[in-house]
DNA sequence: TCTTGGCATGCACACGTTTGCATGCCAGCA
DNA sequence: TGCTGGCATGCAAACGTGTGCATGCCAAGA
């Protein structure tokens, strides 16, 4: 009943005594008109209101502005800073952004990717949990950056922990640390392999034992349960995958009456947490923002006819130590 | 070069020998045609990987199987379960999400919803912190769902506390509590009006004295650093406007030796923390995901010639009790 | 004056759907 | 058998825009 139509092209050309093609012009070739006449036709657009019909456009051109964005779970606090750098970016370009949560599954993944493909103008798929294959596949069809998965031949921005996990270890071993854990995370994550060689790698060079061991669903209360079998592992230092698991670890350590970081030292990654836990917790903090703003950045120039070759971002982290770690407990 | 262009609704015609009309009306109005030509049409479809192209369907029907939702603040963890619901709820419906995040600065908001105009067919604006006068007038002109706004004349599904806090209030008292304090939020948001008043007017109808103090931009460390003041008006009971207020508070009051809850109880809202802190936070749990839900199925609902009265659906929260609360300390 | 060429604008088709109307078929009834 | 009517499907016209090509104008050069 308040159906209202906008005003079209037609009739702003009409009103004019222009060809629709004109008005057309003035919006999107502007250079190809006389100046007086792109302004005469503004400035009755904007009298009338008259507002270009995106799908009509989109439909011609095949561009949609708009882009699509898949993580595989908004709720980890890891996704929210990317995800709304990513949007401003998009708005700033003037495009609209879509968002999905594939909820970790991999097959709702690629359903997803489908569903956006016909009415997106580009992919961004953050922490990727498909098969490096099917990525491929999606490239070739649609303009895609990957954020945290590294696929030669696909445009991707990285966020790195790996220098920060190297400073980490050698601090530890500095700090008279004879024996380290590494907790990991969901081990379909390309950052969980990533970080886990690193650190595994590190403490290698650094003559380092270190225990290998899980909390696959990344959540705080596998972090607290985990804690015990680290201390039976006869760490006194610990790197999670994450902040949230590192914040279930130190809860688990409390509640089996150890003090951290006296007893052991807990280090998170993501620096997600922040102050928030008790004492604060030492974390590696990365440029989520900055990867969100350029992943977007990334889509739009290698939407263009650009034939360069798939560009590779790496953001490098740094380490921030605040009360959960400290110096190896005498013994 | 690497230009995919997707099947159309005529190469699957001309691929099964029927019309394209017969393709398009086994997807959206399949009752009209023979089941078993349904069938044989959607097998061949998902072969060949066709998948409708929305825009093209927008430019006919007038109908852009977009819906747009706009939230303060993404990274706030109140949003992601309403988002994350609310998107899946668009998808099962064939819609598409578009997000924005407006920091929670109004003019940024009412900008976003202009952006947005043009190519959503309705809007969910969660926790909105325009004037009611704005929302009227959006709301006149496009299909709006409010989430946690009350705005007489606009649908609206509110998440409400509301008898949750009586109760927590009732169960302070019974508990030997002799006085209160209440920490409030951000002063724009409705909820925190909301909360504020019911807690002040709980606690009056109990005769219980309540102090009135502020987090206004409701982070960890504001509430870490108003634990001082809580203790200084001598009350043994908080309730916080959040979480993460709450969980600022009892870190606030640990650092000042003060112990949770033998010392002061803290009560939470919204319980998106749960048991993440030690000791677990008693909170009010509210039904976020079924918020998200409603809210695109009420602008599904509304969007369509129904002339009835717009909705007002209010889910009540529930008090969940843990570690953070109990009795009052023995002076 | 005639030609050339550049420049501003008009013409008309294409993009991939939806949908009202027309068509053809077959069953049921007189 | 002939007529009616319902049902499954085909036909073709839109929806609002972008864009290659054609057109017409005017200035500059010969």
């Amino acid at each position: 009943m308040n159906r209202y139509k906008a005003p079209t092209i037609v009739q702003l050309a009409k009103l004019l005594g222009v060809a629709p093609s004109t008005v057309s012009r003035a919006f999107t070739d502007p250079g190809k008109l006389l100046p007086e006449t792109v302004d005469r036709v503004r400035r009755k657009a904007s009298e009338i209101g008259y507002v270009p019909n995106n799908h009509a456009r989109a439909l011609i051109t095949g561009r949609s502005s708009i882009v699509g964005l898949i993580v595989p779970d908004i709720a980890n606090p890891f996704f929210p800073p990317i995800l709304r750098q990513a949007q401003r970016t998009a708005e700033e370009q003037g495009l609209s952004l879509i968002l999905a949560d594939s909820d970790g599954d991999p097959e709702r993944e690629l359903q997803l990717v489908g569903r956006m493909t016909p009415q997106v103008e580009g992919l961004v798929l953050a922490a990727s949990r498909l098969p490096e294959k099917s990525l491929v596949t999606i490239a070739e069809r649609l303009p895609t950056v990957l954020v945290n998965r590294d696929v030669e031949g696909i445009p991707r921005v990285l966020v790195s922990a790996d220098e920060a996990l190297d400073l980490a270890v050698a601090t530890f071993v500095r700090d008279g640390h004879r024996s380290l854990a590494y907790v990991g995370g969901p081990p379909e994550s390309w950052s969980n392999a990533q970080r886990a060689s690193r650190v595994e790698r590190s403490a290698r060079e650094h003559g380092l034992p270190m225990a290998r061991l899980e909390a696959p669903g990344g959540t705080y209360s596998e972090g607290f349960d985990v804690a015990r079998a680290v201390t039976s592992a006869g760490a006194t230092a610990v790197i999670a995958f994450d902040d949230v698991i590192a914040h279930g670890l130190i809860s688990g350590f409390q509640a089996a009456g150890l003090s951290v970081p006296h007893d052991v030292s807990v280090l998170g990654c993501d620096d997600t947490l922040s102050t928030t836990t008790y004492p604060p917790l030492s974390s590696i903090s990365l440029d989520l923002r900055g990867a969100g703003r350029l992943a977007v950045e990334t889509l739009r120039a290698s939407a263009g006819p650009s034939a360069a070759a798939p560009a590779r971002f790496e953001l490098e982290g740094k380490l921030v130590l605040r009360g959960s770690t400290g110096r190896a407990p005498e013994r």
